[in-house]
DNA sequence: GGGCGCCTTCCGATATGTGGAAGGCCTGGC
DNA sequence: GCCAGGCCTTCCACATATCGGAAGGCGCCC
């Protein structure tokens, strides 16, 4: 009788919350895509133009969203502001920062920082020369937490339970990644060590990484030093140990961890 | 006849949309109140908490928000991710920084950096020895444009009709703040210097600060040194100065202005 | 042990958002 | 100069998500 009762087959079933919606409009941008137009915006969201419309005006009077000098859409400041106030993040990165300055201007290597997320590390923050077409890794990028002597090192003086249930993971899911047992040799290894080392697949380079831990024991974030390939490692690994351990005391001593 | 529709003149007649919800919601956290039970939260935002609830579960899901070691909500990476995402914000800071830090290193002075936003002044970041108690200005804090060095930087190379908007608007609501014809003739003597001069009223300091500016000759940030009161500005003057020029050709051959 | 605050879940009525369609505005091609 | 195809904006009937009270389960402190 009433056809229109039929689902169009095509028709995404899919439950669309209101807070959904914001959250797709704003995830619609990314590192390569910081300005969109409403109508790009709309595709990438996927959501009826003037769906779109209605819910950019308001995002742009709350200040979420804010027009460029071309009159394209992009994050608000608003939005950086309300990223400040992330702990995990934000804390640990002001605290990190000089010491990671410190090792910079005198080794003049390439530091990261990173923090633990689930079974990824993220790039909080990175100095290194600027070289064009060397950009990664970049901030805000996840990675594997074997992939990186930041994660090794996460990894590596995490709860024992926390590392198993990884290492059972990632035998799962394995394609083409490392051996869980080769991984678990050098899990020991970093413990021994007190740093992770890690040779970087896409240059003549070895990454030394060290945790960072709060009271409870727990690695909070970790700091790595990328050197050259044949570069005696002990000196090197004493150098990012202790500015780990010089971040982990100054966020001890600012209630940070 | 129908007396329902006498509003229970209590009743907040204000219109809630539900991304007006969200941004709610997330505008409840902040320096202060960086973490929040439930409850707070819904008292904060202002919404019931059987809202609030089920908003939180969907956000904490999508990632904007997340639960920390004692199960409060905060916001989640995700938004700080987005954050970085702001070109007025990070692009700059990203840039600048290097040279800040090389100029705090050298004369040990405090660096801060910010940005215009509508008649304020944004800041980006500040470098500074970190001392209990001097920890203004705070990152992402907001400030009037005539209130420090950074601002009147920015506002004495500002277009002139924006100058003049600013300053008739300050001479409207204006309470106890300083005579818009000093404002003037400090824009002028500004410009005529290349810096900004400003005495800070809580220390014997005057901040000095210069502008970067866009190819379009607008100004999208400043730069500012705190000496001490009684410094000879010139040299310290110049000093800031150039450091806003190397910024600012660093971000034209970057594309960031 | 009782009281209190917090979190979670349920429900019907209704306020609220939804998205198709249509119109205006520009720009670029022919 | 005119048409085509973007983009942005507005409208309105419909459907759906939201509200807010109430009730139950926790855990904590007095």
């Amino acid at each position: 009788m009433i056809e229109t009762q039929v689902r169009p087959a095509d028709t995404a079933p899919t439950r669309r919350s209101s807070v959904e919606r914001v959250h797709r409009l704003l995830s619609s941008f990314d590192y390569e895509h910081k300005r969109l137009s409403l109508s790009d915006l709309s595709r990438r969201a996927g959501l009826p133009l003037s769906t779109t419309h209605r819910m950019v005006t308001e995002l742009l009077e709350l200040g979420m969203l804010e027009r460029d000098q071309h009159n394209l859409l992009c994050i608000g400041v608003d939005v950086w502001k309300l990223g400040l106030l992330t702990p995990k993040t934000y804390g640990i990165q002001r605290v990190a920062l000089p010491f990671m300055q410190d090792l910079y201007a005198t080794t003049g290597l390439p530091i990261h920082l990173g923090i633990p997320e689930g079974d990824k590390v993220t790039v909080v923050e990175s100095l290194r020369p600027r070289a064009p077409g060397r950009e990664r890794p970049r901030i805000g990028q996840r990675d594997p937490l074997h992939s990186c002597a930041v994660g090794m090192a996460l990894l590596a003086f995490s709860d024992t339970n926390l590392q198993e249930a990884y290492l059972a993971k990632m035998s799962l899911d394995r394609h083409n990644g490392p051996e869980p047992q080769t991984v678990r040799r050098d899990l020991a290894q970093t413990r021994a060590n007190g740093y992770a080392v890690n040779s970087i697949k896409t240059a003549p380079n070895i990454a030394l990484g060290a945790p960072v831990l709060n009271r409870a024991g727990q690695p909070i974030s970790a700091v790595s030093l990328v050197v050259l390939e044949g570069t005696a490692t002990p000196p090197y690994g004493h150098l990012i140990r202790n500015t780990a351990r010089a971040v982990q005391r100054t966020a001890w001593e600012q209630g940070i961890a």
